[in-house]
Parts: C-alpha cells; sequence; structure tokens
DNA sequence: ATTTGATTTAATCATTTGTTTAAAAACATA
DNA sequence: TATGTTTTTAAACAAATGATTAAATCAAAT
C-alpha cells in the first residue's frame, strides 16, 4: 500500500488529496463530487487519487469518517466532564457548535444528508450513540429535571436551536438581507442566548 | 408540446412521472437521481420521461418548485390571517409542519441541501422573502415583544424546534433508539411543547 | 553510478447515464 | 376503413466519469 515517510510535512500528497476530497465532497456531496474535481483542486494527477485510495468511495469513508470525529467526538469532553453543571455544559456544547460551525458550516447538511442517501454506512458508527446516552451530561438532564424532561426533547432543542441556523443559512441570509459577517453576528449573539433559551424551557410545567 | 386531456386521470402518464420523479429526486437529491430509476418507479420507458419533460433539469426544476410551494407557501394563509395572535399563530405553523413532515419527512432536507448545491436556482424564488416578511406574523412579532427580540432569532427558533428533528431523525431514533411510531409519538408531544417553549423564551429579556 | 522501489504522468478503458432517433402501436376522426 | 396524430417502445449515441495501465521520473540505498 501506498506510505508516507513524510510526517511531518503536511503537504504531502496524500494529504493533500484527502483535504481537496473534504472539500468537495463536504460542499457538492458524494453524487455530485468529481473525481476530476479533487485532483483539481489538490493540484495532482487524476490517478494518483486511485493509486493512494483504491477507490471514490474508499476516500469518502475516510473523509466522513473524520467529518463524524470532528463532529461528535469533539463535544464527547464536554459530555464527560464529572464536574459542570447541565447547564455549564449547554453553555459550552452552544459555544463548541457556533465556533466550529462558523469555520466549518456546511458539516451538518453534509452529514445528514448523506446518511439519508446511504443509512447503512452510519450502522457501523453506531457507537456514537452509546457515547451519548452513557454519558454524564445524559445522566444530568434526567437528574437535574426530575425526570420532568425527555432527554431526546432537550437533545432536538438544544441541537435544533444551535445547528438549525447553520443549515438554513442560505435562507436565512436571503430573508434577513444579510451579509456573512451579518450572519455571524447573529450567531455570535444566539452562544449568549441559547443557554438562557434553554434554561427558561426548562423552567416550563 | 405535450398535453393531457385526461386531468381528472390522476394516472396519466405524465402525473405517473412526476410522482415517481418527486419520490426519487426528494429521496436521493438531483446528484444521485438516476433517470432510469424514475422510470422504473414511474413503470414508464425511459424515452417517455424526455418526451414529456424536455430533460432531466427541467424535471426537476418542476419538482422542486412544487415542493418550494408546498413547504413554504402552505403557511402562507397563517402568516397573513389578520385575526390571531402571534401565539396562535406559533400554534398553528407548528401543527402545520409538524403533520406535513409526518408524511413528507425528507421535504427540508431536500430543498435546503438542492438550495446549497445550486444557490442561484432559488434566486428566482426570492419573493419567497417578501411573503414573510412583509407578513402580519412578522410585524406582530416586532409589535407584541416591543422590539425585545429579534424577528429573524424568533424564526430561527421556532424552525429550528420543529424542523430539525426531522432533518436529524436517522441520527436520533438511532441515538433514542426509536421506531418509526416512537419518534412520530416524539413529533406529537412537540406540537403542545414547542409553543410553550417558545413562549418561555419570550419572556427572557 | 547503478539498482531498486516508490511516485507520477499521459493515455486509455469500460461503464454509466442523459438524451435522441426511428419505427411501432394506440388512438382519434372523418 | 382510411388517415393523420399522439403516445410508446427498443435501440443506439455521445458525453461524462471512475478506474486502470504502462511507461517515465524520482529518491534512496548499495
Amino acid at each position: 500500500m501506498a506510505k508516507k515517510i513524510t510526517s511531518i510535512e503536511d503537504h504531502s500528497t496524500e494529504d493533500k488529496i484527502k483535504a481537496a476530497a473534504r472539500k468537495v465532497f463536504t460542499q457538492k456531496g458524494f453524487a455530485a463530487a468529481r473525481t476530476r474535481d479533487i485532483a483539481v483542486e489538490a493540484g495532482i494527477n487524476l490517478a494518483l487519487l486511485n493509486y493512494y485510495f483504491r477507490s471514490k468511495e474508499k476516500l469518502f469513508e475516510i473523509v466522513m469518517g473524520e467529518n463524524l470525529a470532528h463532529f461528535i467526538l469533539g463535544i464527547k469532553g464536554i459530555l464527560y466532564n464529572e464536574s459542570k453543571t447541565l447547564m455549564e455544559k449547554v453553555e459550552d456544547i452552544v459555544e463548541n457548535y457556533i465556533a466550529l460551525l462558523k469555520t466549518h458550516p456546511d458539516l451538518p447538511l453534509f452529514i445528514l444528508s448523506e446518511i439519508r442517501a446511504n443509512p447503512e454506512r452510519l450502522a457501523s458508527k453506531m457507537d456514537v450513540k452509546n457515547i451519548l446516552i452513557q454519558s454524564p451530561f445524559f445522566k444530568q438532564i434526567s437528574e437535574e429535571t426530575k425526570g420532568k424532561v425527555n432527554p431526546l426533547h432537550f437533545l432536538m432543542n438544544l441541537l435544533g436551536l444551535t445547528i438549525f441556523p447553520f443549515i438554513a443559512s442560505p435562507l436565512l441570509r436571503i430573508i434577513g438581507d444579510l451579509k456573512q459577517e451579518d450572519f455571524d453576528a447573529l450567531m455570535q449573539e444566539r452562544k449568549k442566548m441559547i443557554p438562557i433559551w434553554v434554561k427558561a424551557m426548562l423552567k416550563t410545567k
């Protein structure tokens, strides 16, 4: 197989291809992405793509895996922190995701689209489930709300408030006549507001 | 051009193709959808697709247009109702969308994915913007909250809470070990809860 | 310097896929 | 029935696209 000695150098051919693939796949999705686009973006010969990663499919699996890890494992540290309250973790999660999505806005739509297009691909990553439900964070939702709130509702609310605006940003930007910087400013406001809103929601009922 | 007299009959070839196209496009997206898949789904000869609708692109435009109309114009009546309060309209919108998405769960992801893939296609539908911001609903947000709430935040919250769970349903169903009926039940609960949550959020400064 | 293995290139292949064509079949009308 | 029109079919085409091949180049080791 292909092996690179230049692990210090981040501009190895392999890494250039992977970076280009991440960009093209994430922007256009698997089906619309052309291996030739990836090659051009990486500035390499088309055949090198297959030389280093056997196939478009294999390359995609790698990019998708890293994207998923970036997205989900990124908050694992927060979920498993033993010394913070539920609301402190909410603040951390919101802050983490809004920062991440500012630089990688089309990560959520990419992940969710590809899961819909190919649900079985996710099956192998089902440990996602355990990472979440076994976390102290998940227990805290039940405990600190004394069972009055379904943890799934809590999760949907938190993620819906945080992630949805990025997914719908093209529409929202048209509706609100927003430049990129205006949109970013709105998201910064949400960093502060979402924890407050979530707290208010918890007090109902 | 192709014209059908059998407007009573909903099983004209043209309608069969359109129905099949809606199904395949909405499920797989434009790029991954194969004209042959559509033909098989419709039970017609492949060439008929081009006979009735010049091209895959043209057929897609029609399906997308109808999907968009279904999704956005569907709530126009609610937005422009002159006799209901803001919160009554929130209830109506939530009810409308949860009912719609129960039968058409992949409508939002389809629309948002294709807008991302091809933003200029939406440009023509920019009246979406005016339909919204000129509506009594939009004015009510400012009035009934005395300018304390940015209408865009209000909109993101309402739609995020309502629509996001459907977009993320494959992940949520894995996390929560939910059968389709369990998920539907959760969404029914949200019908009642979201207006309550939104009201609580409005009270926070 | 030569050899050896890894990397890169240009060219080509095989398949998929949107579309077209030409003829057949079905239909309507006189 | 005869005639013209619409609809349907089977076959084929051309372009796009993922993948492969064989030769060239490069780098390191002997």
